[in-house]
DNA sequence: CTTTAATAGTTGCAATCGTAACTATCGATT
DNA sequence: AATCGATAGTTACGATTGCAACTATTAAAG
């Protein structure tokens, strides 16, 4: 279709993006208007109760590819909610362990509840098939991101 | 793992935003080196120089997920560059048709040009399966969002 | 040890964003 | 044809963002 050979249709960021943009707007809209939480607030919060151990900001920030000044306010927002505490690592003092209260856990619980119902939406939407390839394929980018932040940079 | 029956690591919405950010902030990095082009600004002339007619600043919005006052303030920016030229419809004049100017297709073939690169450098990445597999399941999200565009939806 | 480089996290500030309100126009209803 | 509701696009303004610079601390190099 493309006078050249490039078919932005098939160009992976800008789908990407706009798969993502779709995905993410109608289900932000639920968590907003129930709790007054921000995207990075809930994508912190979903990190850090999907983990069995405590994380860092870093580590919360390389889990959820958000940048950590992004984190640092997420993290202050909850901490004002009082849904997670902080914790100072004894070893090195630079660290600060992040784990969610009582009462975070519960949000996160009742957020999950909220999520698991959209991600059925989204089953039905896009069907058994598309749902599997998708799970395939962004499961190939996830090695890939493992593997990149192995080797450094800057987000 | 996680002790009810929520897995965030099967969360579409997260998993997309996490493969979606990932892939767009190096690629990100190297138009605005190139070009000072914003995001935004790349992604509409992504639309306007992929498509063989004029596009309004909704088909705009639409094709890329973009809110409007976004689209709004891009099409501004590449106008301003005279990447991008208006016309008014003269049936309806709320519309203004949106083209490419000679200088604007210019750019787009440069900036296609790095684009087909770091696709390349992605295939490379997660391999021909992943590849595949995303592009099925993008595929799905794809129709998904097209019937979505029928039945409205405020975004 | 002392200096230097690297890392974790925060913050000031300018740039960008999205909501809501606005202008302009069109179509439908009466 | 006057009114009302919808639509295309813009803009004011408060909220959010990311870059760069910063503090504090640790690790590495000499």
């Amino acid at each position: 279709m493309a006078v050249d050979g490039f078919e932005l249709n098939a160009f992976l960021p800008y789908r990407l993006n706009r798969a993502a943009e779709f995905v993410a707007v109608r289900f932000a809209a639920e968590y907003k208007a129930r709790y007054q939480l921000t995207r990075p607030e809930w994508r912190t919060l979903a990190a850090l109760g999907s983990s069995t151990h405590a994380m860092t900001a870093t580590d919360v920030g390389t889990h959820s590819a958000m940048h950590k000044t992004k984190v640092s306010r997420a993290v202050s927002g909850l901490e004002e909610r009082r849904w997670l505490k902080r914790s100072e690592d004894q070893d090195d003092r630079r660290l600060e362990h992040l784990e969610l209260t009582k009462a975070g856990r519960t949000a996160y619980r009742e957020l999950t509840n909220l999520a698991s119902a959209y991600q059925a939406q989204l089953h039905d939407l896009i069907g058994v098939g598309g749902m599997k390839a998708l799970s395939a394929g962004l499961e190939a980018i996830e090695r890939a991101i493992d593997k990149a932040e192995k080797r450094p940079s800057r987000t």
